[in-house]
DNA sequence: TTTTGCTGTTAAAAAAAGTTAAGCCAAACG
DNA sequence: CGTTTGGCTTAACTTTTTTTAACAGCAAAA
């Protein structure tokens, strides 16, 4: 039922952890499971999810920093709180941040099931697996395989040039802020950075400019946004 | 009932070792016992393990650095600590580094195993016994007897090739760390080991090359991802 | 308008990885 | 006991990927 649904959780208690995934699991997500923000964040910028459950309270990495580095560069993955505070701020910090629930602990694996499902519903999950060919303009990119079919011939793209490709399509007609794109790709937005993100774009814009509908737009002292007109 | 779960154990007061080894032998397990980390760590890189108990104090190398190594090699591997420390702190610190459970000593022996038995039931053990013979895209791979059933014949793997072919499998679709796998295989992560690695990379895609929906991908200052399209 | 900072572009340098072969060592063999 | 063999490492060379540098152009602020 849930098949292709693939689920990023981050949560530091190994019982719990281990718990949930094994329960998701069973219910037919591909769950991913990291032991802090840190990790998963790692995890987020270098695969796919359709969806996040973050425990608030973890080391290294808080659930509420985490989904703040995630809002920066994925505006609509649908993000969960788990928290055993059940204060009112808490709340209201998360919802803020743009989580689409919030569960209290202790609660039961049919509720969390129930809240899951709920949000898949609203929101018609465009599964990993189905986005393993996409369509950029009238390319075709597949960015599991780092593969971009252009008119001649396919060409294989590096890993920061894949990096990069998939953050700007995944946020289409939106900016893509620059220091949130170095901090995910490059882990550090220092100058130099910057500047090989430049290259890269440059790089990207050449390999692109078969499709005349394809724009990568700069917004000064912002980022860049990619528009297919 | 514990039939051909194996069970690495790392303890280095030989009293309580050899005790631990005789009660989960009568248990059914199949015991592996390591005076120390380092020696468990050897143990757990060159053959395959259900679950782990690892005292968290040790000489040469402590339980939680264990676990840490392991877990860059192996995420889901149950992990469960002995320590005589009560601390909270140690009980994070085990649990950050992903530990499934936790006995403070002294402990008794039924308790112990009521808690494997726990996990056990929970991880839904797929013993080494049934790995034994693995699908690999549509090359039949028996990693025990290191084994890689090809088109034109069987080819006996060497030591090294088994153990990355191995790693590379167990991680499929995920990030190969470069670092850990040196760490797990050649001990050291120095240059030329790094060389060493690259020299049997080549070795494995040209066996594998076969079958064309193997890829084993780079992923630049990071490792390696073992893919099957 | 001038200055300052940000971006575009290209080329060079550096680092990482791919490839092939030679060298080394220990175990097996005659 | 010398020789061969197989497995692994080291070396040398190539290619690919990423970073750094240099310079030009442009946008926003002063």
């Amino acid at each position: 039922m849930n098949q292709n649904v693939s689920l990023l959780l981050a949560e530091d208690d190994e019982n719990l952890g281990q718990l949930l995934h094994t329960f998701l699991k069973t219910k037919g997500f591909e769950v991913e499971l990291a032991r802090n923000g840190k990790i998963a964040f790692e995890k987020f910028t270098t695969s796919s999810f359709d969806f996040c459950i973050f425990d608030v309270m973890m080391p290294v990495m808080d659930g509420f920093t985490l989904a703040k580095e995630i809002r920066e560069i994925d505006r609509k993955v649908p993000i969960l709180f788990l928290t055993a505070k059940a204060m009112k701020e808490d709340k209201l910090e998360g919802f803020a941040i743009g989580a689409d629930d919030y569960l209290a602990k202790p609660f039961s694996m049919e509720e969390l099931l129930a809240r899951i499902t709920a949000i898949l519903r609203r929101v018609e999950v465009k599964s990993t697996e189905d986005a393993a060919h996409l369509k950029v303009g009238k390319i075709n990119y597949e960015p599991e395989l780092r593969l971009l079919h252009l008119e001649d011939g396919t060409k294989k793209l590096t890993t920061k040039e894949n990096q990069l490709l998939q953050l700007l399509v995944k946020n289409e007609n939106e900016i893509l802020d620059r220091q949130a794109t170095l901090r995910a790709i490059w882990g550090d937005d220092n100058y130099f950075n910057g500047r090989s993100m430049d290259v890269y774009i440059a790089k990207l814009r050449k390999l692109l400019k078969e499709d005349p509908a394809i724009e990568i737009m700069n917004v000064h002292g912002k980022g860049f946004k990619f528009i297919v007109k």
